[in-house]
DNA sequence: GGAATGTATTCCTGTCAAGGAATATGTGGG
DNA sequence: CCCACATATTCCTTGACAGGAATACATTCC
């Protein structure tokens, strides 16, 4: 898993684009009305998801139109399920890895 | 979703340690060692994994045994399985909306 | 071709976070 | 109780990054 798809995500007004752009794709200056932020921080946090393959852009006319790229998405999910995986696991694992390390315990 | 989820696991030293916890609780210094980073930074680390909630740590001894958190990884599941819905429709949702804006379009 | 629109880039500044080093805190063992 | 081990915290420096303002670039419409 790439740190830096999360990185991207990690900024709020980043985040705030992506879902928005989950509702339909959007033009630059859509995004920047809809969540009153200027274009030039637009186009910024644009250049961000877009270099980490999040979002694409198609031209249109004057316009580039914004819409999510799945593969990062999917990357995503794949990557926290397999972790679910762990959690009836977890507790036993726990106290398994508890048990084997009874060397500091002092026992009554 | 949280901004500050991504944001915790943004950082590549991060992700590393909780890749490592995906395999079974460690403590600190088993961190410091594994990904030979400095325990300092790993106890700093583990502070912000903490506070957003993907990791706790549970006493042993004069150890701290730090183990994934399920409800961070369920929530970005959803999160990222919430798009995922979109990718048949998106194709379609990208033609109509440059469909309806033709206004800027001079059609042969 | 020129004006106007839409978007990207640059420069600047302030803030914040990461790493290193040193040290404080805590806790169990003898 | 004091020591030693395990972890957390602090201080410092440096680099990255977000936002503001101004401007460059591109494209289309007339």
């Amino acid at each position: 898993m790439q740190a830096a798809t999360f990185s991207a995500l990690g900024e709020p007004s980043r985040l705030q684009i992506v879902e928005l752009l989950g509702l339909r794709p959007y033009a630059v200056g859509e995004i920047a009305e809809a969540l009153g932020i200027r274009q030039p921080q637009v186009s910024k946090h644009l250049r961000v998801l877009s270099e980490s393959g999040i979002v694409r852009a198609e031209r249109r006319a004057r316009r580039r139109i914004y819409h999510l790229q799945a593969e990062p998405f999917a990357e995503i999910t794949r990557w926290a399920e397999s972790f679910e995986a762990l959690w009836d696991a977890r507790l036993d694992a726990l106290g398994d890895y508890l048990r084997t390390t009874e060397d500091e315990e002092h026992r009554p």
